[in-house]
DNA sequence: TTCATCCTACCCAAC
DNA sequence: GTAGGATGAA
């Protein structure tokens, strides 16, 4: 038996112990709020709940598992039934998202309306696929270059469906500029619904709609729900849209055995539909609810905790809380402000490797707004030789050749799919869109001989059409269908991806690798779509780089928040509505709450942007502004690539690379064990020594031009006094030379003349360069 | 009608 | 850097 009284704090017990009725815990962030599901988990085994009649819905089927498979360790050695991961468990827990959940049941009842074909989940690239088609079809906006893009139409379309909103109100509310174009975008949409209708396709919000139909309609599936999922329980409630809520009322009933678990502080999706209300009103909702509140931090140091407290401060919560920390000791963080993007990641990276030092790769992770934010971090670190893996940006599955042998597996199960069959004949030379349309209107009348016909003149389609009626004629696993499909793909990728078909060849053997596990083809593609597998092997040996957004509920020892200025952190489009800046504010305290022990946040004083002819300024982030100046130390980065220390209210601690983490305070961390002397980087797997010095330069202060202040600090590991990193540049002789300016790698220093017409510039971030004259502007003293 | 090429505007987050 | 739209040749 579990001692759940000694292992949880009263809060956490009374969470995992309050079984019957509706429950809503308010989680603050790293309060052991898996830990909490976990053990109520464990106990509903232990009372004799029978696992299967568990639902649990999460916002990852990787938090899914997580908790499944800690549940299962837990009940290890009681002698109850153990917990069985997986999102499809049979005998097991059901867990995953709502939306995998919902293709579930859909599978299993089919909805009125689409009884031809199968049901196939689109992923993002079908949708957009669909509506640029249903777009070119009614000739909306042909011409006009201030018609919106396919993408931006996409996306009011499923704003507009997430937020239950008319579409016009979509517009007028968030896309004023674009109300001339409301007729006929909202013609686009009507005509993307009767699209997917037709072809047998359900994407992400039909899921959702879909099911609620179908519960409405069919008592018995209703009734059928509700008597297999006696105890649900849902994770990051705060980011349910209103659909959502709807369905959990559904299933639970009024006054049904439904725990909801959230923390509205961390509401961070309402752009797709979330809208806190559901966390708000859920007491309304399920009357007699037990509110029951996580306030005690294990997750982060205290000066990690006062930081994140100050970014809610200036927030309007409604479940008002203040964390208190059970970890003391700790460094305060790092605000670090280089010259500009680019040289931002370069010192991101001498973080990065500094890190090593105490922490394992995978427990270090760089954290942005939008994906193509680490594109400069990921260069350094290939540059380096360290491994990463980045989460969030394009899928695994959305890759081309994927798309490919997927569709062929998609047109067996739905013979109307029509974005896989645009996909496979369009690999047939000699045919584009109208081609296929055409034959598409013959193939999906399921006459052979006429289909045959019509391909006559098209041998290569015809022979995937005959490959396509082999596969459905026999049974198959998805391991032996895709076999199949790839054998007969091969010679196309190799003709159409000349450069690298052998890399996709291996993500191909990936993509076997992980059919294998499936039984259900159709469970297998709807995966696909709706939660990336490929994403599932953990790498331990590597750095993770990764959006906010993905990063929610995870944790790292070390997190380095990158691009925190105006336009990108908080992002552009959050500067009109108060609501949207407000969930920025959010965004940041989620970024800064993933943070254990170390929390840098990187502020670069200028942006690379080709429009406007190389750096331009950029201002600080308001939520970098607004931070109590004693809630953090203080670095920027003088031209000469060093670091200077500046205005830090305790002037006594040390602030230099390494941290606080060698001076005074040193954590008792977790993971981090005590000092970073001993070169435990040395030991560190995969992971090269990075270079000393850039190439050709001089170590050292020798002090060109710029005067480096005595705090100035050495930009390496304390552990490596003599050396500089590599991007504290070399300097040239004092006196030598000026400064010159180019398009890419902006202002630098030039340290030597190479006749007739080339320079050695020395551009921070970047090292040592040689440079034709005519590349550079020159600038006279 | 298809295909190659050029050019421009894009870049927010995810199921 | 790239997608995707416009443009013109085969």
């Amino acid at each position: 038996m579990i001692d759940y009284r000694k292992e949880l704090n009263p809060a956490q017990y009374e969470a995992a112990t309050t079984l019957e009725g509706p429950v809503l815990v308010i989680a603050g962030a790293g309060s052991g709020k898996t830990r909490t599901i976990v053990y109520r988990l464990a106990n509903l085994v232990e009372q004799g709940v029978p696992a299967s009649s568990i639902l649990l819905l999460t916002f990852t089927r990787k938090s899914a598992r997580e908790m499944l498979h800690r549940a299962g360790r837990l009940l290890e050695h009681s002698a109850t039934a153990a917990v069985h991961g997986g999102v499809h468990g049979v005998t097991g827990v059901q867990g995953g998202t709502f939306h995998a959940f919902a293709y579930s049941v859909l599978r299993q009842f089919r909805p009125s309306g689409y009884e031809a074909g199968d049901l196939t989940v689109m992923d993002g690239a079908d949708i957009v696929d669909a509506v640029r088609h249903c777009k070119e079809n009614l000739g909306v906006g042909k011409g006009d270059r201030s018609f919106p893009r396919t993408q931006n139409i996409v996306g009011l379309i499923s704003k507009s469906r997430n937020k239950e909103l008319d579409i016009d109100e979509v517009i007028r509310r968030e896309a004023y500029h674009l109300l001339v174009h409301a007729e006929g975008i909202g013609r686009i949409a009507a005509a993307y619904h009767a699209y997917r209708r037709e072809h047998g396709l359900l994407d992400y919000d039909d899921l959702l709609f879909e099911l609620e139909r179908l519960l409405r309609e069919r008592a018995d599936v209703l009734d059928w729900c509700r008597a297999k999922f006696r105890y649900i329980m849902v994770d990051e409630y705060q980011d349910t849209n209103l659909v959502q809520a709807r369905l959990v009322h559904l299933l639970a009933g009024e006054g049904g055995n439904i725990m909801a678990v959230g923390d509205d502080a961390q509401s961070i999706y309402a752009f797709r539909g979330a809208d806190v209300r559901n966390i708000l009103d859920f007491p309304k909702l399920f009357p007699g609810a037990h509110v029951i509140k996580l306030e005690e931090n294990y997750r982060s140091v205290q000066p990690v905790l006062d930081l994140t407290n100050a970014i809610l401060a200036e927030a309007p919560q409604a479940y008002r809380k203040k964390l208190f920390a059970a970890r003391e000791g700790g460094d305060r963080p790092l605000v670090v402000r280089p010259l500009s993007d680019l040289t931002q990641a370069s010192l991101v990276v001498s973080r990065i490797v500094e890190f090593l030092r105490s922490y394992p790769p995978h427990d270090i992770a760089v954290l942005f707004r939008a994906g193509y934010q680490s594109y400069h971090v990921e260069v350094q670190l290939n540059k380096l030789g360290v491994k990463f893996r980045k989460y969030g940006g394009l899928r695994y599955s959305e890759a081309a050749h994927v798309k490919d042998v997927l569709s062929y597996a998609r047109l067996v199960l739905n013979p109307l799919d029509l974005p896989a069959f645009q996909r496979v004949a369009a690999m047939s030379k000699g045919v584009g869109p109208k081609t296929t349309l055409k034959l598409y209107d013959i193939a999906r009348l399921g006459d052979a001989e006429a289909t045959r016909r019509a391909c006559a003149r098209h041998p290569e389609l015809r022979a995937d059409l005959d490959l396509l009626d082999g596969l459905r004629k026999r049974p198959h696993t998805p391991t032996s269908l895709l076999e199949e499909v790839m054998e007969h793909y091969k010679p196309r990728m190799e003709a159409a991806f000349p450069d690298d078909w052998p890399r996709r060849q291996q993500g191909l053997e990936q993509l076997l690798q992980i059919a294998a596990s499936y039984r259900d083809l159709d469970l297998f593609i709807s995966d696909l779509s709706l939660e990336d597998p490929g994403e599932e092997e953990e790498n331990r040996d590597s750095v993770v780089l990764s959006t906010i957004h993905s990063a929610k509920g995870l944790e790292w020892g070390a997190v380095l928040l990158i691009d925190l200025v105006e336009e990108r952190f908080p992002s552009r489009h959050a500067i009109a509505r108060a609501e949207d800046f407000e969930e920025e504010r959010r965004l940041m305290y989620v970024a800064c709450t993933r943070a254990r022990d170390h929390l840098c946040l990187f502020v670069p004083a200028s942006l690379y942007s080709r429009g406007d002819g190389g750096n331009q300024p950029a201002v600080p982030s308001p939520f970098v502004r607004e931070l109590p100046a004693h809630l953090f130390d203080e670095q920027h980065e003088s031209y000469s690539g060093g670091l200077m220390r500046r205005d830090v209210q305790n002037g006594q601690r040390a602030a230099g690379f390494g941290g606080g983490r060698n001076g005074a305070g040193g954590v008792g961390g977790i993971g981090g064990g005590g000092f970073a002397q001993g070169g435990r980087f040395d030991g560190a797997p995969g992971i090269p020594r990075p270079p000393m010095f850039a190439e050709g330069t001089v170590p050292g202060r020798a002090g060109g031009g710029a005067t480096r202040p005595a705090s100035s600090l050495p930009a390496s590991p304390s552990a490596q006094p003599a050396a500089p990193s590599p991007l504290a540049g070399g300097t040239a002789p004092a006196g030598q030379c000026g400064y010159c300016t180019h398009r890419i790698f902006g202002r630098g220093k030039i340290v030597q003349h190479l006749p007739p017409d080339k320079y050695r510039v020395n551009f921070p971030g970047f090292g040592l360069k040689v440079i034709m004259a005519e590349y550079l502007t020159l600038e006279s003293d």
